[in-house]
DNA sequence: CTGAAAGCGCTTACAG
DNA sequence: CTGAAAGCGCTTACAG
């Protein structure tokens, strides 16, 4: 077996110091140079540049963070396996920390809270100069604590102490949203198909659902159903709400996999959508919501905006910002044909 | 604005000299003792470990990789946003990376050619050991070249140049897989319902599927049909087909979507599945899979072995070994009941 | 405006 | 077995 960096890939990387002996200055001179300092004669520069380029010199980020005692580092602890939600949050803040040249350090911790600590304890060791934590649901979680060297955003699941900084979706606000939109195309008999309620996102939804409707001088034409997050609950949901309540005119659901099975189940209950029952999903699933029958509206949760904000608030708190307290971010209605008004 | 690493977080790390006035030893006995150097005395190694416990020491890794001349860091560069095909190859290469003390960076080019180069060379100025580049299809696509200072593995889209080194599935295996579960389970007039056949996945697909089929002495029952992705070509195309092949018994359809709208499509024309007609799909998308009905047997293209596998290649790679060509690895067969044996 | 020196936190020959 | 010295690649006072 060959020696490290050996074979093919031998090459040294240039160093300063060959950048320096390239333009006949010191190594001081060709720092100050390339990093902008004002007491250097614009033609020194100009040559020591030149030679930088020349050989393509790129500094050693080893070498500056170990002066500058930053390391321009930042990390991503995620704990949704499947990565549903946490994806395009991780994008979002990848995204936003790339474009303040910020290099993202991933690490997933799968819900395991002891795997979760030695991926806490890893980036610290690698001296990140802050991370984000992505939960995999809304509810709050035990807070890391206070005695980390770096400071810490927790995103989507918010941290269960209120002096740390989470960034979290407005749940009740898009139940809200949903049951407005109901009412404003025209519907008054509204039901809610709900997901796990041992879910806050489960519970928040419901509560902005039936304050909405308080809001409008309504309610809910039967009890809130609670099941799973599945198409399978959507359908059997569905059908019983049918056989009780015939007159039902929109069902909001409380997720996109939900909402499928509801339009299934009216589809072969020969009930149309949305002419005679309005249907509302939450999540905007592309994959799922793209090729139903009809399209299905749904309440989007702007997770890359999420991710984009907790690197924000992230590298704000890096340079000294403080900011504490359950942050929630507001949502937004896509309109397809399944709540067409009618 | 407060200084960087003031206020809340101010505390200095503890340094290796730190530990090595607590033990009342040199810095340099006290590297030897922590790294297991055998010219230490046993009582100063145990002196110097109580110390370095007692006051949290962690070793400084940029001071570390600055000697080494190795950081310890490996890139992960993904091109697909959605995550649909890369979240379980991230999650199967961060894992074995992790296992191996190694931290991931993570980029997405989000199939731009352009940002890819870019966060390439982000890459090598952070100076990783090496890193693995995600594809957004199996299509083989252009190399990175080979005068880059560390190796390459490329994941799930191939590199175009046959000495890199890529790691792909096996479509044309997958397909005679599923060909062959359509066999075993008794089933004899045998349609394929392909995805968008600019796709090579779509292609090799298919000539697993005809190369099965005339293994065991028989052929497709219909020529094959291309499209597109989704549920709704899965639909528009089971329809059509049982119009023009009604006696047609097994459905293989090029991806999971496809084989949920080929289900809805056979329900609503009152065909019963598994009993009249089997269904097979790819990719074995659990949100799609799982509540589908009846319950639907897919091809699993092992991405998380997949992406586990290419970090493995990586390791080797940075230790000198040399790999070329595209590997192929195998898939597997979940059996559901939607081609239960009748 | 330029450069020699010190130092960031470590490791590794090299003396003792 | 232990420690002083040199050095990894940079930056930043400090002299000149």
């Amino acid at each position: 077996m060959a020696a490290p960096n050996s074979g093919r890939y031998a090459r040294r990387t240039a160093t300063l110091r060959d950048v320096a002996a390239l333009a006949g200055v010191s190594v001081a001179t060709a720092s100050k140079a390339l990093n902008g300092r004002d007491q250097v004669h614009p033609e020194t520069r100009e040559r020591v540049i030149e030679a930088a380029i020349k050989i393509s010199f790129r500094p050693n980020p080893m070498a500056q963070s170990l002066i500058g005692g930053r390391t321009g580092t930042v990390g991503l602890l995620t704990n949704d396996l499947v990565g549903r939600f946490s994806l395009p949050i991780l994008m979002g803040a990848e995204d936003a920390f790339g474009a303040g040249r910020l290099s993202v350090f991933l690490s997933d911790a799968r819900g395991d809270a002891i795997r979760e600590q030695h991926h806490v304890q890893a980036f610290l060791d690698r001296r990140v100069d802050g991370f984000i934590v992505v939960g995999s649901d809304t509810d709050p979680r035990p807070s890391l604590g206070h005695d980390l060297p770096v400071p810490v955003v927790y995103a989507y699941g918010p941290s269960e102490d209120p002096t740390d900084s989470s960034i979290v979706p407005d749940n009740v606000s898009a139940g809200e949203l949903a049951a407005e939109h109901m009412l404003a195309t025209g519907r008054r008999r509204i039901a809610l198909v709900s997901g796990d309620r041992t879910f806050l996102a489960a519970r928040d939804r419901t509560e902005g659902v039936v304050a909405a409707l308080a809001a409008a001088g309504t309610e809910l034409v039967a009890p809130v159903m609670y099941g799973s997050w599945s198409e399978g609950w959507g359908r059997t949901a569905t059908r019983a709400l049918l056989e009780r309540v015939p007159e039902v005119d929109g069902i909001i659901c409380a997720s996109d996999q939900i909402a499928r099975g509801s339009l299934d189940a009216l589809r072969e209950l020969g009930v149309p959508v949305p002419e005679r029952v309005g249907v509302l999903g939450f999540d905007n699933w592309e994959a799922v919501v793209a090729d139903s029958r009809p399209p299905l509206t749904s309440i989007d949760m702007n997770f890359e905006a999420l991710g984009r904000l907790a690197a924000q608030r992230l590298v704000a708190a890096m340079s000294g910002e403080r900011f504490s307290g359950v942050e929630k971010r507001p949502v937004r209605l896509v309109a397809r044909a399944s709540t067409a008004r009618v």
